[in-house]
DNA sequence: TGTACATCAGTGAACGCGCGTTCACTGATGTAC
DNA sequence: TGTACATCAGTGAACGCGCGTTCACTGATGTAC
């Protein structure tokens, strides 16, 4: 390969002395480069190079690859919250149903996104020093807050969990059985069911457990 | 510093031109540099230095960082499986507070022992690679199976869910906690109750869904 | 419509650094007799 | 108990390599007039 902008790249424009967007570049070099070999697997100038650019190009674009890792962690989040209140539809028509949607639409998404769920969940990326990642992550769980409340508004009122806690305890097992199962390529270990199903049937009992018929 | 074998070193023998036991001071080592910085940011070479060695020495005992990361890893199953059947003691006396137990040990393993619980599963060690590390894992998981087998063995028979079943929604659940709270130093999210609660709380909910009365 | 200029977004050479890895070596330890 | 020797587990120098980062530069693009 002599002339090729990296492997795999999209083709843009046919590319002079400047990119156009290499930005966007950078970030899809970063997210096909988690795919391949893990968030902690790059380095910034293997990034420039599957962009087909200079090893300094980047700078004019991310302070450091920390930079490059933590903006797409917040893209991550964006597209994750879209996904999740896409498939919540603010409980309609109906709020179990509904919640259904939601659990597999976050499996989905970490299934169908791997990478960007490896940038926001497990490559360290402090979101404490970086209140714009934090907050779009704050968001993402706000969608799955906002329905647990509906879920125990449902109930009668001397019976109702927190809300918090039931949204916290579902966050907790999807990503459970997203981070040991999910992903699609290397599954650590063989399951007897799909990850869905198995989040469907804990779902289905945990609600049972709270006094929610769903089944 | 300079004439410490690195910082923080246990104070064995004061140690001439052989180290004595420096396969055992690596996995320190390791451990020490996870925890400082993830399992990610240190290198053979960190490691050798931490130990108050040469960098060409780890090569008598570790092919590579991998080599050794994955030996961290194995040793902390080991443990795990230990601190897991200490807790659930074959169920007895009783199989629900048994199951308690079982939880709450795994949470206090990942939190006490978070560098071991980092290199078990989160460092990307293939265990596929590696069948002592697979082993290992397995027979760790192998507590939990048989904690749930003997929990659904309480039901009458036509209700009994699958016990691997429930094995993977426990771990999924107890994984999922300790994963995005469990860790003691940097917890990403605030709680409104301790992780251990947190889980006690899902976990009898849990049980009851299943129509297992344990309040 | 054309020209001059400012700005932007790249290049490519250069640098220092630390890592991984090999190698001949050497000090310490164990064992045969 | 002492001596000779084999083995083990370290050293330290050396190497090639790629990364991060800076810098003066330059080609392309946009805009004022």
């Amino acid at each position: 390969m002599k002339w090729g902008k990296g492997s795999g790249q999209g083709g843009d424009s046919p590319r002079g002395y400047h990119h156009g967007n290499l930005k966007e570049a950078l970030v899809r070099a970063a997210l096909a480069l988690i795919a391949e070999k893990g968030p902690a697997g790059f380095t910034f100038a293997d990034a420039a190079r599957w962009a087909g650019v200079s090893a300094a190009a980047p700078y004019r674009h991310y302070r450091d690859r920390d930079a490059l890792l933590a903006d797409v962690a917040l893209r991550g989040f964006e597209l994750f919250t879209e996904a999740l209140s896409g498939a919540w539809k603010d409980g309609q028509p109906d709020v179990l149903a509904a919640f259904d949607r939601l659990g597999k639409a976050y499996l989905t998404f970490a299934k169908d996104e791997p990478s960007y769920y490896s940038a926001m969940f497990e490559a360290g990326v402090s979101a404490d020093s970086n209140a714009g990642l934090r907050d779009a992550s704050e968001r993402a769980f706000g969608v799955l807050r906002a329905a647990a409340e509906k879920l125990v508004a449902m109930m009668p009122p001397k019976e109702r969990p927190p809300a918090l806690m039931v949204a916290l305890h579902i966050w907790s097992m999807t990503h459970g059985i997203a981070s040991l199962f999910g992903r699609g390529d290397a599954a650590r270990r063989a399951l007897p069911m799909p990850p869905e199903e198995l989040l469907e049937a804990a779902v289905l009992v945990y609600l049972r457990g709270l006094g929610l018929s769903g089944a």
